[in-house]
DNA sequence: ACACTCCGTTCACAGTGGTTAATAGACGTC
DNA sequence: GACGTCTATTAACCACTGTGAACGGAGTGT
């Protein structure tokens, strides 16, 4: 099964290609992908990654590569591995932003944490409570959420 | 820092058999290796890693998964893929672990995004009947937090 | 012009990440 | 007991990641 147009990635390949835009010295040029191969490769003590192989990904030709060697050209660059899975993790949702706030308020995640491993009847007797709650509250009754 | 540790033995087995032992609803035991390859398979609409494939994992016979493998396991658990790292500054608490678990249930997660905004006062209320729910499912009173 | 060097690019192939199929064991149930 | 269903485990594969060896082109020095 070929995957070469089914995972909409070429996030790596945009993402390398902007560090090696922007991250390198001020008093020249970028590196080359045989200059960062080799230095990684010089760092570690033992091969890598190949400057064809990093010339792949800079193109976009392979998208996939290992923890590793992410890992590798990460550090090479000084930026966090994250850097590479900023665009997945960025995706979040309003829901999931919205959980994030709320879950700063320690009552709320203790009332999570007791919560889990209620039986759905209890759960729905106590979304029942707090839609009362909130309309004594004057909130708007719920905010529907897709998913 | 050092390259050469981003494949020391075994870290990814660690991680993820942590994420397995402690990220599931309290109501039951441990996600399975199948359970999690398929809701994964299902969630992207296509293959993205097979069970034997993610048990090699974390037996650590397979050490160096792929940037879109990795990816998937750390959106199932709902962790940064940073967590699979070696040089991870902030290590989660398991009592995130534990919310990231109870926060799988679309039930939990309406129910927080309609208790932020109640007052303190309502959320006590909340609180205590969460209790009573527990005693009644017998269930212990709370579960004590790390912090 | 010529030689030299370094980079980008290509391609066939090596190596390994990842899959499929099959077996054995644990648990329930009829 | 026998059957069905589930998971763990193994082994034989396959596809894709990753490599080495080229070739062409651009710059540099003679």
């Amino acid at each position: 099964m070929s995957v070469e147009e089914s995972t909409a990635d070429g996030v790596v390949a945009a993402r390398l290609n902007h560090l090696f835009a922007t991250v390198h010295p001020a008093s020249r040029g970028p590196y080359t992908s045989p200059e960062v191969a080799s230095a990684i490769n010089e760092k570690a003590g033992h091969q890598v990654l190949s400057a064809t192989y990093l010339w792949q990904l800079r193109k976009g030709k392979r998208q996939d590569p290992t923890h590793s060697r992410l890992t590798a050209l990460a550090d090479f660059f000084g930026v966090s591995p994250m850097y590479f899975y900023e665009d997945e993790t960025a995706k979040r949702t309003d829901e999931q932003l919205r959980l994030a706030g709320a879950l700063r308020n320690p009552t709320i995640r203790q009332l999570v944490l007791d919560t889990d491993g209620l039986s759905e009847q209890s759960m729905t007797a106590i979304a029942a409570m707090i839609q009362s709650a909130r309309a004594m509250e004057g909130l708007p009754p719920s905010i529907p959420t897709a998913q």
